[in-house]
RNA sequence: GGCGACGUACCCAAGUGGUUAAGGGGGAGGUCUGCAAAACCUCUAUUCAGCGGUUCGAAUCCGCUCGUCGCCUCCA
């Protein structure tokens, strides 16, 4: 069985073979920063890790680069309420989703190129466009795209582009330029904006060219790959394609993946309507990030997904159950033979697992698997029926799994001194049955967030997902 | 108006022609435990938005109806 994707082009499930053998090239969408980026926006990149960690555990070598929007309209506009350089704003935020993409342990991309680090990519490609007569410089010194001039423009939509409809926004558009339904691959130079001596005259990038310089600066004219939310179908993904294969005359991305949208009460999440919530919203609620993670990944990526107070409980429980399976193989310790079944059991959940991903990244029956595998270790641990050898075997299948979900374990995997100290006295006042000792170092211990279980091993402890308040 | 996605239990969510409709959460009862917690066991959809049709057989295919969401405009 070999992976197979949904590829928007298409718009069926076609079996994935990279340009390159071995190798997969993939580009995201990645944030504009002039705002923490919201939960909404971290399915999308955590749909993008999901895939990239599943290629590589595949054993594909993966080039993975994402992109960091550092200069457009939004960015300009805060920047100048603020009274500071668009850099200072923009640095601080892209601080901020690093730091946010860190804690959803999602996977660093080998590239994060900035948009104001590759103009004369961009130029370069818009220089090829008017050369090839696929663009067209307007008074004000902005350029912009031709979309007659590109036959195939709204394939990727599905959109007829004769048939668009002009709304209001379009129409007040301050350029000026031929075709209302022309994008801007260059902005003129304006008063109070950000401004860039080129080789095509000064101005500003429009948004689409950047993202098509620098995937194809780092991943080449063709690559496999370009993911992002559906949101983006239109136009931009529509727009980097026209510009980019009327600037090369090649196939510019073979897979485009789209992600569908995370909703609030039943409405997509966007920050113009404001129902939105930040990771730091959610952990100040008290949830942690792996289980935002796994609230996050646990659906389908092509299916909408409600995202609420329900689905971060859901998550967190679900998550706790992953993290006591992990530490209760990881305190068993049981002399003696093992149980001979044990590996038909991880190599069934194996099959189904990869099975369920091959199947376009579905994810629900590949976490059925690994929860089935649960159960039936728990139950072997209940009944003692393990060895150690077995149970560390089946911690490190886990693990090994978790490359893929990245859900199991929190960051730091050694308890701190302090809380390990109060460990070793609870395990002292229970060795002379001193029960209101015990019990005091337990509520203790778990206001720090850390649970005890009492098991024949021993105590055994876990990072709770949801922290407990009140 | 055009294009697209979707409607499965209390909630989330797999299943896309054929024995008992995955899994997670929640709920009820039980086992274990100093008490807990965790875990395990049992139960929790004769039914898949509705109505027709195709078929020996449909949640799965076809048609219609109702409803929800998204894109067409900055947007993950």
């Amino acid at each position: 069985m070999t992976l197979r994707l949904t590829n928007t082009l298409t718009g069926r499930p076609e079996p994935f073979v990279p340009f390159v053998p071995g190798h997969v090239g993939m580009y995201t969408c990645g944030p504009t920063v002039y705002a923490p980026a919201h939960v909404g926006n971290f399915r999308s990149f955590l749909f993008a890790d999901l895939l990239r960690r599943y290629l590589a555990w595949l054993g594909f070598d993966v080039t993975w680069v994402m992109n960091i929007t550092d200069v457009d309209d939004k960015i300009i506009r805060d920047a100048r309420r603020e009274g500071v350089p668009i850099r200072s704003l923009s640095e601080r935020y892209a601080a901020v989703f690093l730091d946010d993409a860190r804690r959803l342990r999602m996977t660093p991309p080998d590239v994060m190129p900035r948009a104001t680090e590759h103009i004369p990519e961009m130029v370069t490609l818009i220089e090829q466009l008017l050369a090839k007569g696929h663009a067209y410089r307007t008074d004000d010194g902005s350029i912009f795209f031709r979309i007659a001039s590109w036959p195939a423009y709204g394939r990727l939509a599905r959109l007829d582009p004769t048939r668009q409809r002009v709304g209001e926004r379009v129409e007040s558009d301050e350029y000026d330029k031929d075709d209302v339904r022309d994008f801007a691959l260059w902005k003129g130079p304006r008063e109070g904006e950000p401004r860039w001596e080129t080789a095509i005259g000064p101005g500003r990038p429009g948004w689409h060219i950047e993202c098509s310089a620098m995937s194809m600066r780092y991943l080449g004219p063709t690559f496999d790959i370009h993911t992002g939310g559906v949101d983006l179908i239109f136009p931009h993904h529509e727009d980097e394609i026209a510009q980019s294969e009327a600037a090369t005359g090649r196939q510019f991305v073979r897979t485009w993946l789209h992600c569908a949208h995370l909703q609030m009460g039943g409405e997509k999440m966007a920050k113009r309507t404001g129902n939105i919530e930040r990771p730091a919203d959610v952990y100040a609620r008290g949830y942690s990030p792996r289980a935002l993670r796994y609230a996050l990944i646990a659906a389908h990526y092509r299916a909408p997904l409600e995202f609420g107070e329900e689905s971060m409980r859901a998550a967190a429980a679900a998550v706790d159950r992953l993290a006591t399976a992990l530490a209760a193989l990881d305190t068993y310790r049981k002399d003696g033979p093992g149980d001979p079944a044990l590996p038909a059991l991880l190599e069934e959940a194996r099959t189904r697992f990869t099975a369920a991903l091959d199947d376009d990244l579905n994810i629900s029956p590949a976490l059925a698997a690994v929860f089935d595998l649960v159960r039936e270790l728990n139950r072997r641990v209940d009944a003692r029926a393990l060895s150690t050898a077995d149970a560390s075997s089946a911690a490190a299948f886990l693990r090994d799994l978790d490359r893929v979900l990245g859900v199991m374990e929190e960051e730091p995997e050694q308890l701190e001194p302090e809380l390990a100290r109060l460990l070793e006295e609870r395990a002292a006042a229970r060795a002379r049955r001193d029960w209101a000792t015990s019990d005091r170092l337990r509520d203790e211990l778990a206001d720090r967030g850390v649970l005890i279980d009492d098991t024949k091993d021993g105590q055994r402890w876990r990072r709770a997902a949801e922290a407990r308040r009140g």
